[in-house]
DNA sequence: TATGAATGAGGATTCATTCAT
DNA sequence: AATGAATGAATCCTCATTCAT
């Protein structure tokens, strides 16, 4: 009776052998057996180290995110809220580099989860956005960034382009992991700051 | 007659079956039955119009994709490369919220084809992504958008919040598409505008 | 309602489409889709020409066997059971050699019509039988063959040579059909006659 | 352990309920469920023992072939060519009676395998056949067997009765497997023997 | 702890046949 | 006579999970 999903270093094995599976194949592709062979077990025996299939996954999007806002909790505090953002941005580009196998299976696969295991990883997901939110709100009050600027909206759109980069980034190629997430908070503050009164709205719409 | 996928019309039925059922379920856990159910039909009578569960797939990535290339070729042409990525990143936006089904799917499943079949879709993906590129480095050439600006970064940057909007956006919520396009399309061009310079840059890898 | 199955000359047209198939594929390998296509036909036009797939087998089976016997009532009345028999022979063995489709399908497929359709078959083939057997048995009364033969079992022997031509024989390769039923009528005639009297038995089991 | 097909013994019991099922109704007709009742077990654990349906008939086939050349190798060395073939159509025929599922399963399913796996197995029957042949060639020359005799043409003859005996052999009925054994190694000597010079030809043909 | 064995539930797909047109 | 459409039944096979050892 594996109540207590055994022991931790193997318990972790598991997780990891788990995350290269479900990073290779996608979590509903990728078979229980694929992680024992992955984890150097048998099919059964991962029943010790977990409670089921699902349960890995719940397990990886957790940590993922664990690791993440460990992450940022150790950012120094600074005075000013665009600056907090970059160094937020900044960290969680290289975060999502350093960690894609993780990011990349929460992103494709955190909906596999039943609905009420999604329930407190949303929240968590929530509360990430709306800390930023409020950042670029007090920026706005410090008249860092134009009143006009959607606060939620440009935060979903840096979230956006945060998140994609485990779609496309292979190590070894390109540039470094440390210039690309330079780029990117550069991006991001810049985009925020806006710069843009001037240009006319050329959309296909008008 | 298998080779010609029956009636066009029952067709087009079957892949918008199709459409919602992954886009609800997911690729992996849509059942061919649902797709059925959804089409009302019962299961053999979807070979008429298919060639198997992937087929569908493919064929939902590859009209969602020419859906929105053909959005993209009816743009007035415009003598301002900025212009032209502004009037292209509203459009893109527009569309993923319009087609948000569509582009779920493509996201989320594109990978369930098999390697063969990603291959043309894969080519398609980067000649847009590479197209946006050249427009980025005209802009530069013409110095509105700054010559440290990584063309190939800006870009996938953009992209990744044009393409995050899928998983966050639901219609009857929030703003309406064409607001979010316009905002979305100002962050694109001011994040390349730049204005950075004067940033101290406090990352915690600093 | 096709009540008499349509028309006489496509029926064997159906027929010699189903007759190819089941040659190439075997019967429950072949699908009935498979013979429309060889008769130019789609699926559903072929009930015109037939009640069931198990009904083209039993057809073909049928007229294999009929074509058969026809060739055989053509054969010379002789007076010497011994020259009969080598008529039959040459002529089963030519015939099967020429109708190497037909007989295949009798030989591979004939079990597989239910056990009330075999029926009929089997009393054919028994009868067939049994006349080669009464005409060895009326070559020993002549002394022509020799009296310990077992005449049931020399008639097997011979069969099973003889059906077995279709397994290996392919047109246009190695001997003429004609060349090859000689050799085996001379290998019949010389298996009953016999000569084998002085052989010492150096079987394994002694 | 999805490489090394589980336990032997039960691989074993498995092999022979799909022997006995695809005797009785014919690969294609026999399901897999069948042999699972058979080897009293259910569908999914078959799946223990075997890799897919088609891996059983080849196993079924090659182990076949395997047992009778098993029984060849054992026979004593003769001097006499004429006596080598008769030792082995006596020994052949004998196996083909005592292991008339196999030979039946063998003869009947054979092609329902992959081309690829009919290539080695057609490459040991192409062995088989032309070492009796050889063994023919060999009696010629020691004038044992007119020369006029087909070497190849007459194996196939006999191959052909020897295999025969699957399709009307039924144990308790008739001659006992011993005598049919030595009768069509009588034949087979005789009919080679020949004695046949004096025979005219009465063949419909002429 | 580790695993061989077993299986219920469910997967995509095929196919002979029917029927309305 | 010909066929597009539809489908019930059945097929082989996969897989997460359980359990006895």
């Amino acid at each position: 009776m594996p109540e207590s999903n055994g022991n931790a270093a193997r318990r972790n094995q598991v997780l990891d052998a788990a995350l290269k599976v479900f990073a290779a194949y996608g979590y509903q592709r990728a078979s229980v057996n694929d992680i024992a062979e992955k984890a150097g077990l048998r099919k059964p025996s991962l029943y010790h180290y977990m409670q089921s299939k699902e349960d890995l996954l719940e397990a990886i999007v957790t940590r993922s995110h664990k690791r993440l806002t460990d992450q940022l909790k150790e950012l120094p505090a600074v005075d000013s809220a665009m600056l907090m953002l970059r160094q937020i941005v900044y960290t969680h580009v290289l975060f999502n580099l350093q960690y894609g196998d993780e990011v990349s299976v929460f992103q494709a696969d955190f909906r596999m989860l039943s609905p009420e295991r999604q329930v407190p990883i949303r929240k968590m997901l929530n509360e990430y956005d709306r800390s930023l939110q409020v950042l670029v709100e007090e920026a706005q009050r410090r008249n860092e960034v134009p009143a006009d600027v959607d606060a939620k909206l440009s935060v979903l759109w840096i979230m956006g382009g945060a998140n994609h980069v485990v779609r496309w980034y292979r190590p070894k190629l390109g540039s470094k992991p440390e210039d690309i997430a330079h780029q990117f908070a550069d991006l991001s503050v810049a985009a925020l700051r806006g710069c843009v009164s001037d240009v006319p709205v050329g959309s296909r719409a008008r």
